[in-house]
DNA sequence: GTTAGAATGTTTATGTGATAAACAATTTAT
DNA sequence: ATAAATTGTTTATCACATAAACATTCTAAC
C-alpha cells in the first residue's frame, strides 16, 4: 500500500481531489495572466469586465456583474478604476435614472484588443502541450462543472 | 458571424479562455467544499494542511508549506488556528531548535478522516456526471498544467 | 573554532477577491 | 398611492497570495 509520492511526500487525500487540482491549476493561469498584463494594471477580474463591455456595450453594472457571476458591489471599485484609466465610461441611462450604461472609450477598445492578444500569446505559449481537441474537451468539461452548479 | 451567446450576452473573449474557465470551476468547487465542511471551521487551505500532516507526520511548517506551494508565513496563523482547535500540535524538534515538527492529535486524525469523507461525498454527489475515465483524464490534464509551470 | 551565510518561525503590510448586510434613490407592481 | 423590488453604493469580514524584515538557530567556509 505505498502511496502517492512526490519529493517523498504523501499526497493521498489531495492527489485525486478535483477541487485541489483546480485550485492549483487556476493559480498557474493566474501567474501566466499576470506576466502577460500585470504591467498594465489589469487583473483577471478587470479583464473579464473589459471583455464583456467590449462585446456588449451599454450594459448596466448589474448586468455585467450577473454576466460574470460576481456581486454587483464588487463592480463599484472595479469600474472606478477602469474609469480612472480612461478605458471605460459610465453614461447615465435615460430610461432608468438609477443605473449607468457602460461603454469602452476608443482608448479602451484598443487597450482591450491588445490585452486580448497578449493574454492569448502568454497562455498559448504555455499550454501548447494540449492538442486542440484536448483543449476543447477541457473547456467543455469545465463548462459542465460550472453549469452543474447552476442547477443545484 | 453571430457570437457566443448566453442570456443574450457575448462572451467571445472569455469563452475559450482556460484561465477564465478554471477560475469559474474552482469557485464552484470552493462552494461545494464549503458546504461540506464550513461548519467545522475548515477552509480548503486548512484541509490541505491536515491532509499533508495526516499522511506525513513530523514535517516542519516549512516542509508543509513547500508541499502545498504556499509561503511559509501563511502557515503561522493556519497552524495557530488548527492548534487552537486541538487537531494539530507543534512539537519542538530535537535536531533543530528553530523548527517544530507537526503532528495530528488523536482527535485531529478522526476529524481529518471525517472531513475527507464529507468532502468526498459532497464532491462526488456533484461531479457524478463525469465517468471515472473522464475524471482521471481531467486530473491528469490539470496535473500537466501545474507541472508545466514548474519547469518554466 | 570563528565567522559568514542560509534557514526557521514569525510579524507586518499590501492586494485580490468573494460575500453579505445595509442604505438612499428610483422604478415597478398592486 | 402605496408596497415591493432594483440600482449603485458603502462598509465589513474573510480567504488567500506575496513580500519584506527580524531574531534565533543551524551550516558551511576558512
Amino acid at each position: 500500500m505505498h502511496s502517492d509520492d512526490k519529493n517523498g511526500i504523501d499526497y493521498s487525500m489531495l492527489q485525486s481531489r478535483l477541487g485541489y487540482k483546480l485550485r492549483r491549476a487556476q493559480l498557474v493561469y493566474f501567474d501566466v495572466f499576470s506576466e502577460a498584463c500585470a504591467q498594465e494594471g489589469i487583473t483577471p477580474g478587470l479583464f473579464g469586465i473589459l471583455a464583456i463591455v467590449y462585446h456588449n456595450p451599454g450594459l448596466t453594472q448589474t448586468a455585467v456583474s450577473n454576466a460574470l457571476d460576481v456581486d454587483r458591489s464588487a463592480m463599484v471599485a472595479a469600474i472606478d478604476k477602469l474609469e480612472g484609466m480612461e478605458v471605460v465610461e459610465r453614461r447615465k441611462s435615460k430610461h432608468d435614472r438609477r443605473s449607468y450604461a457602460l461603454y469602452l472609450t476608443e482608448k479602451g477598445k484598443a487597450f482591450t484588443e491588445r490585452l486580448d492578444r497578449q493574454v492569448n500569446e502568454g497562455e498559448s505559449a504555455f499550454d501548447s502541450f494540449l492538442s486542440e481537441e484536448e483543449r476543447r474537451w477541457l473547456l467543455d468539461t469545465l463548462d459542465r462543472i460550472i453549469q452543474a452548479r447552476k442547477g443545484g
